[in-house]
DNA sequence: CGTCTATTTGAATGTACTCAAAAGCGGTGG
DNA sequence: CCACCGCTTTTGAGTACATTCAAATAGACG
């Protein structure tokens, strides 16, 4: 089976025929290695279910600072969520941190599908929610642990992303500097 | 026109009929200063909207710092989310930083509004995405913005807040101590 | 192999916290 | 109406956390 329909089924029933519907309404693309998705500014016409690799989203400020939003690998997805629903310009860049194979879903083709299978209405709210409940325990992270304590949280939880990933990119994620990472992993390493 | 009916009519049409059964269906009640609506650990059973006042939600950590994850002022929704729609432990406290009058929904009525009132699920559809948009862009600036950025954008995007909140609740807002919000408030004071 | 990018290390600096003491402020009771 | 109490804010000194910059080292890839 197709993993972005083992993914819907692991919250949502579907039949036969909604499977085909659905496959039928996306698109499979695949990515090279820093290939922009999405530039910001442009609206975010499209979301991308990561069936390999992974994506990540990022902003830059004005002295060309990186400061990455969210990273999404294997069965997750992504895209600019207020600009894809309200077609504003989009705040975040994305792109590929590694070759990866999207599954790309366009507005229309999904407004589409959650009239043809209705259940898809409640999988659009389960993954909102959890968006912003990972969203807000960063935020809560991010104003009252240190570095330290917030990198130790992130190793734990995404032990593969902590492989997985350049360390600057996490750096970035934490919204520290990949010289400090350094010391901070050094320190954890000697103390285990 | 009562204030939650003005606020839900910004959003969605309601006929004179359908404004009745809301507000059948809700329940007003009036909060002291320092009440305690949700204590961590308890399920959040309602949603609050505030019609006058101010509520706040926050996080306890193990040394018994607070951390305000939440400020809900006149015309503003507060509620655990998460706790309320899947039923689990709150992780936030809910209280009232003045007395307030609050318009209570509970889980039951609300979900039977849903069906009593459809263009209700679009209301709480925009709420989601909107305070999914906000807690991005807290954890964005609590990643790449110093204290004082962050407390100079809060002052000019909530200026009525900044009077009228204890600075204590600002700097726990913020993720800083009060001692520091007190200094950065001398010296942006000084220069402008 | 050479080049380019990422990581490590150290020194100097800046940002924010802790602790303690003093000053300010609001409410309550005498 | 004023004095007092408790809580909040201010201020300063000392410290801890995190950044910047620069140089050296390590890895990845054509």
């Amino acid at each position: 089976m197709q993993p972005i329909i083992a993914h819907l089924k692991r919250y949502i029933p579907l039949s036969g025929e909604e499977e085909a519907i659905f496959l039928g309404a996306v698109r499979t693309r695949r990515i090279r290695k820093k290939q922009l998705l999405l530039p910001e500014g442009d609206v975010c016409r499209q979301q991308w279910y990561v069936q390999s690799g992974c994506l990540y989203g990022y902003d830059l400020n004005e002295k060309g600072g990186m400061h990455i939003i969210k990273f999404a690998v294997e069965d997750q997805w992504i895209g600019d969520m207020h600009s894809f629903l309200c077609e504003t310009p989009s705040l975040m860049n994305i792109e590929a941190a590694e070759a990866s194979v999207v599954i790309e879903i366009s507005k229309p083709s999904l407004d589409e599908l959650y009239t043809k299978i209705p259940q898809l209405e409640r999988f659009g709210r389960l993954n909102m929610e959890s968006a912003f409940i990972a969203m807000q325990n960063r935020m809560l992270a991010a104003i009252s642990q240190t570095a330290e304590e917030r990198y130790a949280a992130f190793a734990q939880q995404f032990p593969e992303l902590d492989q997985r990933l350049p360390q600057y990119m996490i750096a970035s994620y934490l919204g520290i500097t990949a010289e400090f990472l350094s010391k901070i992993r050094k320190k954890l390493s000697s103390i285990s």
